[in-house]
DNA sequence: TATGGCGCTTCCAGTTACTGGAAGGTCAAG
DNA sequence: CTTGACCTTCCAGTAACTGGAAGCGCCATA
């Protein structure tokens, strides 16, 4: 199948399929006329990645996930341990973030939001509290 | 003052500052020497930066957050509008990353990590659950 | 057969917010 | 006078695409 109907079928754009060729993800064979020819094997490796970076894992954990999926005998635990790292690291943006939403959230509740001069938010980021 | 002190001052690396100045949002004079003489309005306008960066705003929100800083009567309306989208923003990431936490938790949990055959977390993103 | 239009190709540039490193000038201390 | 810390500029790289231009390929219709 040609770019287009692989792209609808990960719900990959066709940009983002030709970059992840270009840094070696898949590598599809070419037809005669230069256009790419997807196999099966490459649309479901393309659905895998495209699952995987929707879970958030980086391209270069997608390499060692497909790569540990294509290995027959996959080790689980180096597929656990990738996993369990991103999960911590998701954790802990979860945290900055809630942080940075506790704070802007009290930030906005006490700025009046109207022409009046004085901005609690201004203040609190001039360091005047 | 030079670079290294402001950068002690504000927190922020002296690169960071330097990039700063290349986007127009200090304008430290020089001295004959070519050094950057940062004065208090420097240092305050770094401060403030780091503060609003810490909190996740945006560079150019933070350009127009400076801008509303200094003008004099400051349109509150403005900044506030600002910050809620901002606030709004963090908050869709928060979800998106609850849900993969959500996933990837229950995934982990169910991947034993050993080395005996089959991965819930390949067969996952391989669509195979 | 011409042509219109979509789909495919490559290549180049831009995005965000820095960060690292090289090559070299300045300054104060010993 | 040298050493070392501090400053300068410039170039390149990061992550993961995304947009756009220029130019073929292919199919159908007039």
């Amino acid at each position: 199948m040609n770019i287009g109907e692989v792209a609808e079928r990960s719900h990959l754009p066709a940009k983002t399929i030709r970059y992840y060729e270009e840094i070696g993800l898949i590598k599809p064979p070419r037809d005669e006329n230069g256009y790419r020819r997807f196999r099966e094997e490459d649309a479901h490796s393309l659905r895998f990645l495209a699952r995987a970076r929707s879970l958030g894992f980086s391209i270069e954990d997608c390499r060692a996930l497909l790569s540990l999926y294509h290995d027959r005998g996959r080790a689980s635990a180096d597929v656990r341990r990738i996993a369990q790292e991103h999960l911590t690291r998701i954790e802990a943006k979860i945290g900055a973030l809630q942080s940075m939403q506790t704070t802007l959230r009290h930030l906005v509740e006490t700025c009046h939001g109207d022409n009046r001069p004085g901005c609690p938010i201004l203040d609190d980021l001039a360091g005047l509290e």
